[in-house]
DNA sequence: CAAACGTACTGAACACTGTTCAACAAAACA
DNA sequence: TGTTTTGTTGAACAGTGTTCAGTACGTTTG
């Protein structure tokens, strides 16, 4: 059944057609003004023909925040290859603001936006943000295990590692910073913020002093 | 000319009551489903008077947010009384997670969603989140004059403060959290926040063993 | 008191949005 | 060749923010 095959393949394509439009609108135009019929009006479809490839809005911008999560998994793969658990901790949160200063809208549409969790398919996990949570819970462990830090609960420090970064990344994206801070901090917010997440989780860090 | 001041006073109760609903409806059915239609249904005027008493949507959204700021100060008043600086810090903390706890939608239309910023009037400034940030940058300096806590800039490190716990929040109230929290610690959220913030602030105290 | 004015208000319309459904054309199969 | 399946779409529905010409009423003037 070579037809199937094709028409399978066939099908794919324009799927993938479909979501790159997607992307790009939702890039260039953001969250609000990206319509069905702004996307497709640039693959020459009719808006109808979307609705054959992903049931709803709600589900064509989960797509579109599921690519969010690829580029993010890709831009901390260089972490795999850093043997010290402390650094890959410390980098891993430099590498999290990074992709936020510089991917706003899909950071927006992925930790921000409220109907990106209200529109999960099924009511099903949250499977993106499992994964990329379960690593930072994975680095902070490897800290505690190898006697780095100290905490009671690897989760819960996790989450407030988390929380931290994302509340500097969150008053940048959603433009609360330039408005409150003064002008001469503003060209220093990205530097600012990385020495904020080394304060906060050397803080963590076990005294070596103490130690000896 | 008592004509006119009575002319004057009932378009300032207009105006209020258009407010108030648009408030409930806010509040009712949240942001996205607030539309200009149900509101003026609520008060049974025409939706084309809200114009003649907002310029547009974003002004009437705008006027919400300067009441949810209201509604904040209020509750930050009996900070007042608190004369121990490092313990007014750490209420000021405790009492911003508890607005933002308690009136998840006005703490999103004030600090999350990105509308509200693009919309200030004329461009000017963020007079409301200014004067929020500028009290708990006082509150800083206090601590910092007292030699309770060291820090380079009180108003890098009250940016610091903020950005924790506005992560805190931000990460609730765009329901991040229940999708990646394990479900025994679900019920702890609120007093996990608090001992964050207590420990983020006590982690700037000067150590008064080292001061001996 | 009656006519003119000013203004608070509104109905209808425009241009958009997401979404659905009956209709159609073309490809696949018999 | 005739039938069925499949991919695609135009038109329509209900909703949105917003505008503008027009109305109706309270106030001021002649």
């Amino acid at each position: 059944m070579g037809v199937n095959d094709r028409k399978e393949r066939e099908k794919e394509e324009l799927r993938a057609l479909i979501l790159a439009a997607a992307v790009e609108v939702f890039l260039q135009k953001g969250f609000d003004n990206t319509s069905i019929r702004a996307i497709a009006d640039k693959i020459e479809y009719s808006p109808t023909t979307i609705y054959l490839y992903f049931k709803d809005k709600a589900a064509l911008f989960h797509a579109i925040h599921q690519e969010g999560f690829k580029l993010m998994f890709h831009h901390f793969g260089p972490l795999q290859q850093v043997a010290d658990h402390f650094e890959r901790l410390l980098l891993q949160g430099r590498y999290y603001l990074d992709f936020a200063f510089q991917n706003p809208e899909l950071y927006d549409l992925m930790f921000l936006q409220p109907g990106t969790m209200e529109a999960l398919p099924e009511d099903l996990e949250w499977m993106e943000g499992n994964a990329a949570f379960a690593s930072l819970v994975q680095n902070v462990q490897a800290c505690i295990d190898a006697r780095i830090i100290w905490a009671e609960s690897a989760e819960v420090l996790a989450f407030t590692i988390w929380a931290s970064i994302h509340g500097i990344a969150s008053l940048q994206i959603q433009k609360r910073c330039n408005k409150v801070i003064s002008e001469h901090l503003k060209p220093h917010i990205a530097t600012l913020a990385f020495e904020q997440v080394n304060l906060m989780l050397k803080s963590y860090r076990i005294d070596k002093a103490s130690k000896a």
